[in-house]
DNA sequence: AATTGTGAAATTGTTCACAGCA
DNA sequence: TGCTGTGAACAATTTCACAATT
């Protein structure tokens, strides 16, 4: 168990299991095994085994996980046996949705505050929070024990107002802006790019890949068709 | 050049860079070297080299990439060197933001469509596309050559629409629905999982963990204090 | 009998290092 | 000389396979 190497799927398929184990619990099954699991996940059953391993013994050999403890396990590790003030700087299109999104509150993730740097939208209200301007975000934020901030600002503005949540000592961020932020070393930051998942089908799509099974994620088979119809220069091939 | 295999990642990185070389062609430079746009996107110049030498030979040896062409050339591969018409199903919080939100037509997917199986939304309007019923889908999206589909439904009725999309004929779809999708194997399906994200904050705030740097990706380091402070059995150590 | 936990093997992904070319 | 393209080396991740346990 020692020099444990934590990968970033290793983190993702425990939020996975998190919401399996949920549905199974609303099922009342008491314990489930990593055959089971893996199949609602489409992962291997090993592959379950392993991943629980690197966090400790959670099963009994023989029965399986209790889905239960193994729940509040999973919670524990992930920091989600708590609940986070989050604060939604850029109240647009995306930071608008995102207020009244459920799933964010339903798993702890509290918007407690809303900026915008936008006169007209300070001071406007939306799910019963009402919008600041930027010039309040480092004492609101300390004030709020704000620990967790959601950027929702369009990117030519981004990484100003970054800087600005970076030094107000947050320590962790959502972006959404589709732009590589700069921060320093001890802040966590994550990027959601809509349109590279777009991009993505579309290399699919055109690309005709044999698709991905949960197991195997390697994509063979590209070219033969699409590349060297339209001639790509390709090397040895 | 025999048996590429081309991973998710690749792919991924493809859009990064077909991203950078934007930026770089605004900056008026005619040619680009692996090192410079590994710098933009914190990656290695090798990989970067890697990456497109799966799909041909771009750059010219002691010069580099030429950035027009390089990112023609990607575009190409991504298929995103032609226009996309989308339909979105589900007009909710999420779903009317998405209509709103510029990237996506930036890059050719054009959301041309909007259902929604809720009789006060049908016939309203977004952005002046009106909102159609569920009854009209199989029609409508063969009428209007539709190839991608993005779903932003509650997850509770995910699979039964995303059943009822497959049977259009559709093979693309884009899910905002926290919730693993079943589709036929020919079908690619892609879903954002935005409560994921900040689960992975929350883990890495609470874990303490080293800031990943781009070029590893293993989070070392879990446990020691968070683990055995709050009693994790944890085997050997 | 069933299922976990885990070293070892297999596979996949990344980086190195250098030949080859402009 | 500088930089690409790529096989080989290395590293990370997944899967296998089986001893351990209930």
């Amino acid at each position: 168990m020692r020099d444990r190497k934590i990968s970033e799927s290793t983190i993702h398929r425990l939020s996975h299991y998190y919401r399996a184990l949920t549905t199974v619990e609303r099922e009342h099954f008491d314990t489930i095994s990593s055959k089971e699991l893996a199949r609602r996940e489409k992962l291997t059953p090993a592959q379950v085994r392993k991943d629980l391993s690197f966090f400790g013994s959670f099963g009994t050999r023989g029965l399986g996980y209790p889905v239960k403890e193994l729940k509040a396990k999973i919670a524990f590790i992930l920091g989600i046996d708590r609940s986070w003030n989050v604060a939604l700087v850029g109240v647009g299109n995306i930071g608008s949705a995102l207020v009244s999104y459920k799933e964010f509150g339903r798993q702890g993730f509290n918007i407690k505050l809303l900026f915008d740097n936008d006169q007209r939208k300070i001071g406007s209200n939306h799910k019963g929070i009402s919008v600041l301007g930027m010039d309040d975000l480092e004492r609101q934020l300390r004030e709020n024990k704000i620990e967790l901030v959601i950027l929702a600002v369009p990117a030519s503005s981004a990484q100003a107002i970054v800087d600005h949540i970076v030094n107000c000592g947050i320590k962790a961020i959502l972006n959404f802006a589709p732009i590589k932020l700069k921060v320093p070393d001890d802040v966590f930051i994550r990027t959601e790019n809509m349109v590279m998942e777009l991009e993505y089908l579309s290399f699919s799509l055109v690309n005709n890949l044999p698709r991905q099974s949960s197991r195997k994620k390697n994509l063979t088979g590209f070219g033969s068709a699409r590349s060297i119809a339209r001639g790509f220069d390709r090397g040895s091939v």
